[in-house]
DNA sequence: CTGTTAGCGCGTTCAG
DNA sequence: CTGAACGCGCTAACAG
C-alpha cells in the first residue's frame, strides 16, 4: 500500500511538501508541485483517509439521522432518495458519512449520542424528519456541541442550517392546481401529525387557500397514516367536494376509501411518491426532489463545518401528476 | 474530549494497560481491570474509532455495494431493507460500513475501486445484486485482494461467502401454493434477466414444477422490468392458464396487463414487496427477509475478516400473500 | 502481570 | 519555498 512517504521519495521531496500539494496549500513552487503530482499519478497514490482524519483534528464526518419510525414502501422510497442523494454528494466532496436509523439511537441519551459522535469524529449531523416530539434530538441540537442541518424544519441559528421547501405555498399551489375547476365549496383537509413543523405550515397554506376561494374547510389529523386517512375519509368524505392531504400516503388512503364508497372526488397529495401511479384515481401532488434536497443538506453541513454560519435554505418543488406510465 | 491518557491517569496505570482491558486482552489482573473499568465509566470514555483504526492495521471496514441500476419504489423498498439490516447489525458489532451505489463506481476501473477501498481501510465488501454482466465487480472479486460476500449469488471460495435462499425451491413452492387448484395446463413464466444467477435458479424451479405437474411451460424474459412483463402478458397472456413471475415487480406488470384485458388468471410473484397490496388482484409470493439476510451478510463479512473461510449460507423464506390490510 | 517504547500515515509548525 | 521534527489517539511488541 503506497503511502505519502513513497510519493515523497519518488518526487525527491519531503513528506510535508507532498502533504502541501495534496491539500492545495500555497507555498509550493509550480515546479515541485508538478513533480509531486507526477509521482502521485505514477504511483496511483490515494491518501489514507483514516490517517488523514486522525492527524487533522478537523471532525469532518457527518451523521445522517433517518427519523422515520417504521418501514413502508412509501417511506422507504423517500428515505432511499434522501440517502442516495447524501451519499453521492458526500462521495463527490470526499466527506465521510455515518448513517443512523432512529431505532439505533432511540434508547440512548443525548449525552450518549454525543459521545458516540465524538468517538466517530462526527462534527455535524443531518436530521430528516425532525419533530417537536423528539426530546433526544432536541437536546442534541440545543447542546450546540455539533453543527446540524434540519431537513423540513424551520430552525436555524449560528450552527444550525435549515433546508426545506415553502410548505405553505406548496400546499396552496397543489390545491389550486387540483381544485381550480371544482364546483363545490366543502374542502376536507387531512393534516399530518400534531406538533409537526411541516404540518403547521401546510395547514397555513390550505387555510389561506380556503379563505381565498371562500371554501368551507374541515381539518382532520391523519398523522401521516394511510389507515387513519382512510378511516377519516370513510367517516367524513361524503360531506365534502374535494380532499387535500398533507402526504401522498394519506392521499392513497383517501382514494381507497372513496373507491370503497364508490364515489369520486378530486384528491391531492404531497410528496410525489411512486405509489401514486398505482392507485385507482390520478391526483395532483407536490413533487419534491428528495435526493437534491439531501445533497444540499450535505453541502450545508460541510459549510457549517467550514465555519460558516447557519442559513435558512428554501428549495423548489413542482406540482404535477404521477402517471402509471411514468413508472413503466 | 477524554482520551485513553485521561483514563490511564485516573486509574493510575499505563496507557497500554487501559488498551488491554479495552480490547479484552488476557494479561490483566482482575483488580486493575476493575480499577480501569471504573475510570472508564466515571469519565464516560469512548475510544476514538479513527485512532484505533489507524493504529491496529486491521482493515475492519466493510463496503456495501448496492447494485440496482435505477430507482423505483419496489427496488427502493428492498434496498432500504438491505441497508437498514446491514447498518443496524454493523452498529451492534461496532463495525464501520461504507455505502456505495453502483452509479458511484460504474465508471471506475477495478484497480481504482481497490485503491479507494485501501484508502478507506476497507477489507471486505458486500454486493447486493451481483450479476454476470458486471465486469468490474467480477474483476474486483477475482483479485482476491478483499474479502467479499455475494448476496443472491452462489459463488464462494476461501475469501468469499455467498448468502441466498434456495431460489429453485422457493420458485417451486410459490407456484405450488398459487396454482395447486388451477385446472388449466398452460403456465406462462416471466423470467428475470438473462445471465442473472437467480434467474437461472428460479427457472430451474419452475421447470421442475411444470414437469411434476405435467404443465406446458412458456418462458419469456422480462428482465425484472414491470413494463416488459406487462407487454409480455398483453401479448402471450391469453394463451395461458396461470402466470408465474420471477419478481413481484413483474407480477405487478402482469396483473395490470390482465386488468387491461379484463381477464383474471392466477399470478404469483417473488420477493414480498409492499406494492403487491395495492394491485387489483391478490397473489401468492415468496416473502424474503431482506434485512435479516443483510444482517447475516455483515456477519459473514466479519467472519471472513476474522480469518474464517468463505461459506455458502442458505437462508429461509416464507410463502404468502400480502394483503392491503397488512399495510394499514 | 505491568509499563516503556515504537510506530500507524498523515498534518502542521517552524527553522533554514 | 522546503524539510526536519513533533503529535493526533491508539495498538502492539518488548522489557521489566
Amino acid at each position: 500500500m503506497v503511502s505519502i512517504k513513497d510519493v515523497a521519495a519518488r518526487a525527491g521531496v519531503a513528506i510535508s511538501t507532498v502533504s502541501k500539494v495534496l491539500n492545495g496549500y500555497p507555498n509550493v513552487s509550480e515546479k515541485t508541485r508538478s513533480r509531486v503530482q507526477k509521482a502521485i499519478d505514477e504511483l496511483h497514490y490515494v491518501p489514507n483517509a483514516i490517517a488523514s482524519a486522525l492527524s487533522s483534528k478537523n471532525t469532518a464526518r457527518i451523521a445522517l439521522i433517518i427519523n422515520s419510525l417504521e418501514h413502508s414502501q412509501a417511506i422507504d422510497e423517500i428515505d432511499m432518495h434522501y440517502l442516495s442523494g447524501a451519499i453521492e454528494e458526500a462521495k463527490k466532496r470526499d466527506i465521510e458519512l455515518r448513517t443512523y436509523f432512529y431505532s439505533m439511537i432511540e434508547d440512548m441519551s443525548a449525552e450518549d449520542i454525543a459521545r458516540d459522535f465524538d468517538a466517530q469524529r462526527i462534527g455535524a449531523f443531518i436530521v430528516y424528519g425532525y419533530n417537536k416530539n423528539d426530546a433526544v434530538l432536541q437536546i442534541l441540537h440545543s447542546m450546540h456541541r455539533f453543527k446540524s442541518v434540519l431537513v423540513d424544519t424551520p430552525i436555524y441559528d449560528k450552527d444550525t442550517s435549515s433546508i426545506w421547501i415553502d410548505q405553505a405555498q406548496a400546499q396552496y399551489d397543489v390545491a389550486e392546481a387540483a381544485f381550480s375547476s371544482v364546483k363545490g365549496k366543502r374542502l376536507l383537509y387531512l393534516a399530518g401529525k400534531r406538533n409537526g413543523f411541516v404540518t403547521g405550515e401546510r395547514l397555513k397554506g390550505i387555510k389561506k387557500f380556503a379563505k381565498d376561494r371562500k371554501l368551507e374547510l374541515t381539518v382532520c389529523y391523519g398523522d401521516f397514516s394511510e389507515a387513519k386517512a382512510r378511516a377519516a375519509v370513510l367517516k367524513n368524505g361524503k360531506e365534502s367536494d374535494m380532499i387535500a392531504c398533507a402526504s401522498d400516503l394519506m392521499a392513497v388512503g383517501a382514494v381507497y376509501a372513496l373507491a370503497d364508497m364508490k364515489i369520486k372526488k378530486p384528491v391531492c397529495g404531497f410528496d410525489g411518491i411512486g405509489l401514486l401511479s398505482y392507485t385507482p384515481q390520478r391526483m395532483m401532488t407536490v413533487i419534491q426532489d428528495f435526493a437534491g434536497i439531501s445533497a444540499k443538506a450535505v453541502d450545508a453541513a460541510a459549510a457549517l463545518l467550514d465555519g460558516e454560519e447557519g442559513r435558512n435554505i428554501v428549495t423548489g418543488y413542482t406540482i404535477g401528476v404521477r402517471e402509471y406510465s411514468d413508472v413503466l
